[in-house]
DNA sequence: GTGGTGACTGACACATCAGTCTAGTGGTCG
DNA sequence: CGACCACTAGACTGATGTGTCAGTCACCAC
């Protein structure tokens, strides 16, 4: 019998276990971002990874859990662009890094927000739970910072995780319909309107 | 040969193509609702509606077809909640009822945040084309709000469509996360501490 | 009656795809 | 050298679920 892979074929070479992960996930991640969830399959993963069918299922036991580690790895990328506000420092300033750190982190992958605002949702009760998980730690995240602002009153009254929300929709927003459009976010742009809004708000006082 | 259905099986009565349609529509609704599109099938819908699977494809001539039939009476009546602002009236208070009414509407369905927020996109092109129209309109019909509202020098400066597009993430984003959540949102509340956002910011300028 | 019309039926053909499994390959290391 | 092990190709199974079509039934006009 011949080779057993075609004759311009070359075999993978044997890696580390975490190495060959890491590959796995980069190619799930470029997979899973073009195509979505459910049109992408994992045939088209193991061709983009170079890689046989049983060796995809050696490293992740199902599509599901791979995309799973291809969304938290995600979700951890954008958690971590925010830092920690030092309240002793320059806070505006160090919100308006923040921002600018966060919005480069949600389009530094044209693909990115397909998956975390349009495919995430509604694969099964478990990757929903996940995502319950995601907005809530992102969205206490913020309610805390606020709660600190208001305490140190520079931020307004009113139920923090209310206000949290209503600022993360104008971070997600933007960044969403850019994806929907195709348009590239120009980030200072939304930053500084954003921090317009959020200094000012929208509606000038009548005269 | 016997009756071609079963002994306790009732054969539905033949209806006028609209009535019928209608009452797919509603059973459609319910399932897409309470599921999503992808987990969702023909087969529960026809359950529902307690019809034969042909009959469903009498009016539907597929599963996405009908998903879209569904989702844009959803988005009729969001929109259509919306009312257009009379310049020469109380213009905040206008605002502010259309707001509520568009708060109301979102949430008027348990469900329908589900459809329009996070099960919409990424189906297929053409299903992401007609997601995109809906945005755009909405988004424009802000836009064009705002630019009003600049005219008359009641709305900060800054590009309309972006303005638009916080704005939006500040409308949707409380409702995808109490849908989210499973919570019920407080209308008035959201209504009134966005109300205070946009006049104010949410950040008070340093004492 | 009887025949035409059109709504309705449901078994089934068919496609897709996740996940399993087998037989075989070749680099590495004791 | 021989055992080992990560790897390969790809056939296969089983489940799922869309869309089809030949046929059934109710109603109405004549």
């Amino acid at each position: 019998m011949a080779t057993g892979y075609g004759d311009f074929m070359s075999r993978a070479i044997p890696m580390a276990p975490d190495d060959r992960r890491a590959q796995l996930l980069v190619a799930a991640r470029t997979v899973f971002a073009s195509l979505g969830y459910h049109r992408a399959n994992v045939s088209a993963i193991i061709d983009e990874a170079g890689v046989a069918r049983g060796t995809f299922y050696n490293y992740f036991e199902s599509k599901r859990v791979c995309f799973q580690a291809v969304l938290s790895e995600m979700m951890d990328s954008v958690a971590s662009a925010v830092l920690p506000i030092d309240v002793a420092g320059d806070i505006p300033k160090q919100v308006e890094l923040n921002l600018e750190r966060l919005f480069a982190a949600l389009t530094e992958d044209d693909e990115l927000p397909r998956v975390l605002f349009a495919e995430a949702a509604g694969i099964d009760e478990e990757g929903d739970e996940g995502l319950r998980g995601f907005y809530r730690a992102a969205t206490n995240r913020l309610a805390r910072a606020i709660e600190t602002g208001q305490a140190l009153g520079v931020v307004c009254a009113g139920d923090p995780l209310m206000l949290a929300r209503l600022l993360l929709g104008m971070i997600r927003e933007p960044v969403f319909q850019a994806w929907l459009y195709g348009e590239t976010l120009n980030v200072s742009q939304v930053v500084q309107l954003l921090k317009g809004v959020l200094r000012d708000g929208l509606i000038t006082p009548d005269a």
